[in-house]
DNA sequence: CCTACCGATCGGTAGG
DNA sequence: CCTACCGATCGGTAGG
C-alpha cells in the first residue's frame, strides 16, 4: 500500500522539476508546495533522487501503455499509426507534469537508472518503427521511407507538444492529432 | 574589445550550460574546466546569470543571422524555405552548445531577458510562417496549410536534432536537411 | 510532521 | 588569478 500522502509528494515533484527542472528545485521548495517543511517529506520519501525516480518511470510506463494499446489494434498501417499518435498526444496533454519530466529530467538521473528508461524510450520508438515497415511493405508508405529518420521526426514534433501547445488555444486535441498526421502522411506541397 | 579569456569563459559556460543545465552547473564546476578557481571567474565576468545571457543572446543573434540570410533569397517558397532548414540544421551542428543552451536554458533567464529571447523566437518564426504563407499564395503549397501550426511541428523536428543527431552517424547533414524537408512537403503516403 | 541541527556547497567579495 | 573568506542555502538526519 502507498500512502495518498506519498502520492501527493510524488505529484508535486513532478509539478516543481517540469516547471524549474531537478536541480532548479529545492527540498524545501517542494515542501512549501504541499504546506510543510522540506524535512518533513523524508517521512514520505527516501531521497529527491528517489522522487525524481518515482516520476520519471510513471512517465515511461504511460507511454509504454498507450504504445501497447495501439499495437493491440489491427489494421492499416495508417490506422495503426494514428492510434499510436493520439495515444501519444493523450499521454502528454493528461500527464502533462509526469511529462515534461520524463522527457527533460531523465538525464538527470543515476546511471542505472537512466539506462533503463533509454532502453523503455528505444521500445517505444520501435513501436513506431515496426508501423512505418509495416506501411511499406503494405505498399501504402511510400517505398523510400526510412522508418528510423521518419520515426524520430514523428516523435520529434509529438514530445515538443509539451513546450507549445495550450488546452485553451484555437487547436483542439483532435485537430492537433490530425495535423501531425496530416503533415506526416500527405505534407504541404 | 572583448577579452580572449572572457570568450573562452563564456564558450566553458555554454558547453556546461548544454550538458548539465544552468543550475547543474556550479561557478567552481567552471572555474575547473577552465584550469583556474571558481572566484577567479569574477574577474571576467559580473555573475553567473551575466554567463547565461551572453549565451543564449549570442544563439538568438545566430537563428536571426540565419534566417536574415534566407530570406533575402529571391524565388519559389520551397527554394527559400530549404535555405531556412539548411541555415536552422548548420547554426545547430555549428555551434551545438550555445544552441542546446538557447534552446533549454532561456527559461531561467531573468523576466527581462527572457521576455527579449521570446521576442526574438518569435521574429525568427515569422520568417518561417511568411515562407510558407507565400507558398500558399504562389499555389505551389496545399491551399489548406496553415502557416502557424506548419511552422511550430516543423521547427519541432529542426530544434530536436540537438537531442539525437550524431555527426559521425549514417546520416550526413545534407540528408538530414532532405529528409525533414521532404516529410514536411511529401509526407510518407 | 516539527525542532534543531549537520557538513557540504552555493554565488560572490575584498584585498592583494 | 589566488587567498581567504562571507552569509545563504543545499540534501539530509536524530529525536521526539
Amino acid at each position: 500500500m502507498v500512502s495518498t500522502r506519498r502520492r501527493d509528494v510524488i505529484e508535486a515533484a513532478g509539478r516543481l522539476f517540469a516547471e524549474r527542472g531537478y536541480h532548479g528545485t529545492s527540498m524545501r521548495d517542494l515542501g512549501r508546495e504541499l504546506g510543510l517543511l522540506g524535512s518533513s517529506l523524508y517521512s514520505h520519501v527516501e531521497s529527491k533522487q528517489d522522487l525524481l525516480v518515482e516520476v520519471v518511470e510513471e512517465g515511461a510506463r504511460l507511454f509504454e501503455e498507450s504504445a501497447a494499446g495501439a499495437l493491440a489494434t489491427t489494421g492499416a498501417a495508417v490506422d495503426r499509426l494514428r492510434a499510436l499518435i493520439d495515444g501519444h498526444v493523450g499521454v502528454i496533454l493528461d500527464n502533462l507534469d509526469v511529462a515534461r519530466t520524463f522527457l527533460n529530467e531523465a538525464r538527470v538521473l543515476d546511471p542505472g537508472h537512466r539506462a533503463r528508461v533509454l532502453g523503455a524510450r528505444d521500445h517505444y520508438e520501435e513501436a513506431f518503427r515496426s508501423v512505418i515497415r509495416q506501411g511499406v511493405e503494405e505498399g501504402s508508405f511510400r517505398s523510400d521511407t526510412d522508418p528510423k529518420t521518419v520515426t524520430i521526426l514523428l516523435l520529434s514534433m509529438l514530445n515538443a507538444i509539451e513546450r507549445w501547445y495550450h488546452p485553451h488555444g484555437p487547436l483542439g486535441r483532435g485537430d492537433l492529432v490530425e495535423r501531425i498526421l496530416e503533415l506526416t502522411l500527405r505534407g504541404i506541397l
